[in-house]
DNA sequence: GACTTGACAATCC
DNA sequence: AGGATTGCCAAGT
């Protein structure tokens, strides 16, 4: 496998997410077979911004459907932005409706 | 080489 | 019901 199967994993989810559509940190976790480390999957995602990978990290937010990542976007606000130009409402950085939107990952554990 | 921090979540008291 | 602690994995200092 691969030096970072977490890693490649996670990207593999979340490059998975609908348009239009959110999940957070533990589905993801438990999606690819780490519940437990949704921390993991969060540190994920910080890298993956500086990797200029292609993930949509703003449909990614954590289990209250709170952008609190959102500080770590090029622009404090380009996280909730983006995610209004998919047609989310969000307000106080806080996804409304947010298990109408939310987005469960496939649950890939290998192959 | 060891300790601390970090975009979270679940459990214990 | 609410606050504090632990678990997990990787990277930075």
């Amino acid at each position: 496998m691969a030096r970072s199967d977490f890693f490649e994993k996670v990207y593999a989810v979340v490059a998975l997410i609908p348009e239009g559509k959110v999940t957070s940190y533990g589905a993801i976790a438990k999606a690819i077979g780490a519940a437990k480390s949704s921390r993991t999957v969060g540190y994920a995602m910080n890298a993956c911004v500086k990797l200029d990978r292609d993930l949509p990290a703003h449909r990614v937010v954590n289990r209250n459907g709170v952008l609190t990542g959102k500080h770590h976007f090029p622009g404090q606000n380009t996280m909730q932005r983006l995610l209004e130009e998919e047609g989310l409402e969000i307000e106080n950085d806080q996804i409304i409706n947010f298990e109408s939107h939310f987005w469960m990952p496939p649950l890939s554990k290998e192959t």
